[in-house]
DNA sequence: AACGCTTGCTAGTTCGGTTTAGCACGAGCG
DNA sequence: CGCTCGTGCTAAACCGAACTAGCAAGCGTT
């Protein structure tokens, strides 16, 4: 369609030099291979007239390298959190001068492996490999071809990739914080719990936020009042679970293990003709949109995923400018980076005076 | 890192014959330019044997084509259903053969045309242009020279491209009637009306929901009960809308604008103990994640965000082919493409018998 | 006049493929 | 015996830039 593109001879030949003296000026070596200043001058000016914009495709096969990441999840799209994340590379990896090809691979392996190698075929200069369940498993062997980073991936192995994670541990602490510092002392755990193993999920995060929970519960010498382990954490699920309480009495506090099983208690709590924060207090985790949307506000532990999102693009650009630079100083960033969860202090505390 | 990839030349090698040859071999082309069925052979096996993987760099300098789309929004992340919508395109795009560049403009003019400078630069064959708003804008002109298809941003231009939208109109009409078959003629609307110009937001889906809503009633001989125009369709505002209505009585059934506003209305009519749908159905557009999990389900049309995306894409690689082949036809798919908004029942609508 | 040095610029190779034009060789034909 | 034709393959140009090696002109020296 309609004019090409503008090439490095059509300035060149505009400016009435080779080539190779416009590539010389234009990538900035002109003085020190001695172009006199006018032709400089020329050559800039042929180059701003025409528009031209040097041809990256051009330039990545010269240079062998494309300004150029991947971006892979299993799951773009469940989630608005999914979009944070990816929100957050790309805008990192923008602001580092490079694009980002973003796959998904719905959890399918073979699919992993053919977006992996369509990027590689593409000349990828560094790879984020993410996934919103954060749970250990298999990476695939190409990995260690190009700088990759993991997001939201925790593995097992003795792998030597960044890997960038919330930190659900302090999120425990601070959430279960939250309500002793609020003078509760019947808090009732709805996700997992009262014990540390009770963690049916396969989410690692549950067994973290757990244990900060327990921890910070022992330090003030107390212990959860109850605890529901579930698997599925959907409103329905804390709706059951908030139910079942409040048949026995009005529990103090609700420490929910995410905000949709929040939700949930909210629906029976409301539904008892009781008042949140009035009667019951809650406190969540992931401050997904509802959080905010509820009556009252729910004070939640939010999940950072825009900012797990840009330091993961940013971890890969280091890495790779890192070896491009060549030096032998050791890779950057390798190791688990813990992106705070930050707290979204709404409604759903109440602060009682003793 | 790593051991280099295997090149064409080191395929040819292993085979014992030419680079040309090795390429006319693997691009299927052997057959017609007669090399001898055994030598085609030891290419193709040369080539299992060391793992070779044509360079898609080199190719696309070569070919002036990368197999490669960009897709720029406004908001990647504002909402999950952008992300079903990249998904959607992203899915479509690689069952096609194509990789697709993600950016993300927040809105800034300057920002999308650096994305999409760095798009070109890339030498993308096409690009889709999407937005979360709906509302008619002005475009870069650098559209013109590139595949390209508009997703859910409607232009008043005369421009050509293929324009992706939701049937919002015909969406419209489908909620009044859910409603109105159901047997209900106190019908009020959360969101715009009850005139057809009663219309603050921006988004024109809200002036086609409000067309489509009324025409539907007047066919029926009926016109809104009331109708509450509202600019933020957030919870607080269909709490406030629906509260205010309260006062007066109980409606029979309640259209709101989106799901937004249906939660909110469904926390003020379960605040005044009334039922849904015992007492009041609700019917509501867009099944936001939360459509789901309200006490009842909420019945709602959805957002084809998956669709259009998927949509999208076929459209941009569409006229990417029909551009290849080169023939006079005229390009494929312009005008505009409406992607039907289907209706999720859940529970939400009392059935009356009169 | 011959030589060396500096200044200013360019030819030519390279990256990894695709594609066209055509070479070399043997067989068939008159 | 010379010519044409078919078969099987390859050399070489090309895409658009980066970059190395080095040429030519001018000037000062001896």
């Amino acid at each position: 369609m309609a004019n090409k593109r503008v090439t490095l001879a059509d300035v060149a030949a505009e400016a009435g030099v080779a080539v190779s003296t416009a590539s010389l000026v234009l990538s900035g070596r002109g003085a020190a291979v001695r172009i006199s200043t006018s032709s400089q001058q020329r050559v800039r000016d042929a180059a701003q007239r025409l528009g031209y914009r040097p041809n990256a495709v051009s330039v990545g096969l010269r240079k062998g390298h494309t300004s150029t990441l991947g971006f892979i999840s299993d799951s773009v799209a469940s989630s608005r959190l999914a979009g944070e994340m990816i929100k957050g590379a790309i805008e990192a990896a923008r602001d580092r001068g490079f694009m980002v090809f973003v796959g998904e691979t719905g959890g399918n392996t073979t699919l992993e492996r053919q977006l992996l190698d369509a990027m590689f075929d593409r000349q990828v200069d560094g790879v984020i490999l993410a996934s919103m369940l954060t749970h250990g498993r298999d990476l695939p062997a190409e990995l260690t071809r190009t700088p990759a980073v993991l997001l939201n991936i925790s593995t097992d192995g003795d792998l030597t990739l960044p890997v960038v994670l919330p930190a659900e541990h302090q999120a425990g602490r601070d959430a279960a914080a939250a309500l002793v510092e609020a003078g509760h002392r019947d808090i009732h755990l709805i996700g997992a719990g009262p014990g540390p193993d009770d963690v049916r999920t396969i989410s690692s995060a549950a067994r973290q936020r757990l244990a900060g929970i327990l921890e910070v519960l022992g330090e003030n010498g107390l212990a959860p009042a109850s605890g529901r382990d579930i698997n599925q954490w959907l409103p329905p699920e804390g709706y059951r679970a908030a139910s079942a309480l409040l048949e026995k009495g009005v529990p103090e506090a609700l420490l929910c293990f995410n905000d949709r099983l929040a939700m949930g208690a909210y629906q029976a709590v409301q539904e008892h003709g009781l008042s949140i924060p009035g009667d019951v207090s809650v406190v969540s985790f992931d401050d997904a949109s509802i959080a905010a949307w509820l009556h009252p506000g729910l004070t939640t532990f939010a999940l950072p995923h825009r900012a797990m999102g840009k330091r993961a693009a940013d971890l890969v650009v280091d890495v790779i400018e890192h070896d491009r630079r060549g030096t032998d100083q050791p890779a950057p960033g390798s190791g688990v980076h813990l992106i705070p969860m930050p707290k979204r202090d709404r409604d759903s505390v109440r602060q009682l005076d003793r």
